[in-house]
DNA sequence: CTTGACCCTATAGTGACTATAAGGTTTTAA
DNA sequence: TTAAAACCTTATAGTCACTATAGGGTCAAG
């Protein structure tokens, strides 16, 4: 299998092959007589592997570290349990600063309903407002705050 | 008022500020004589603006749009108010995936509820099984699908 | 007079790709 | 048969919004 084929077959887009290739995710593959990759069906199903990890939203350093417990079955389970659950703990704090983010999106855009000029749109209003140290829809007493990561 | 007096009165790294200088979102400001950045109030209020504007996730580009919004006041403001609706539709779109996300991780978490060796962890199973093209807790019948940006 | 806290510029690193340049090979169509 | 297109190769740079580092200059306190 060429890799445009694998690409084909997982929807995988061949530059993202070559770069999970020299992030060591991938086996260098076999190569052909003219020195294009020939992947196997092993190959695919690693690829399939880490494109489910990342469907998941882990981390690629992540992924490295699943694939070393695939190839050593006798480790402890509760490595991959401490892993999966860190990631849902990303997920979680992640969706509750996006839930707050919907909120005051949409209290703001509340602020301008039907065309004004610049000066009158409730929005920029509210947003410079903030800007002055001022309480906002936003963010309330205190709209200054260190964005997390 | 040094950079790091701004600094500590917004909450934003000195090198932060030198950054969204170099990226023409702050304003040259004047110098002291020893060459030290010099802020004043106004500065510190568009560096609030845009601390704001980021805390609402807006990237940027859309910042340097709002920017120059406010410095033409007779302007549409329905350009305001696209710009904050496609921030929102953004928004809404990952809050969507996100909550798959937790669903999937959950689930996947509840495979392993005990130790196991690696052969028989019910999550290293269930990723495997995504590989090769199974049905999976995660992602139903197609589990292998393209990530979305 | 030296230590430490600031400030300066320029450059490189992060993560997970994505795009480009500059070339080689293979397949297809005229 | 030949020429174009569609593929493959490597190496390198760009994306976003910072963050960190190197290598220096300035300034006040002890």
């Amino acid at each position: 299998m060429r890799i445009g084929e694998l690409a084909a077959a997982t929807g995988v887009e061949p530059e993202t092959i070559r770069y999970y290739e020299r992030e060591a995710l991938l086996a260098p593959p076999q190569r052909q007589a003219n020195g294009y990759r020939d992947y196997g069906k092993q190959q695919l199903e690693r690829l399939a592997f880490i494109r489910h990890c990342r469907a998941l939203d882990i981390p690629l350093a992540d992924i490295r570290q699943l694939i070393n417990f695939l190839d050593q079955p006798d480790g402890d389970c509760g490595d991959i349990d401490r892993l999966i659950h860190a990631q849902l703990v990303r997920v979680r704090a992640r969706l509750q600063s996006m839930r707050a983010l919907e909120q005051q999106l949409t209290e703001l855009r509340k602020r301008c309903d039907s065309r004004h000029a610049m000066t009158e749109c409730g929005i920029l209003h509210e947003l410079v407002a903030a800007a002055h140290g001022e309480a906002c829809i936003c963010h309330g007493e205190f709209p200054i705050t260190p964005i997390k990561p």
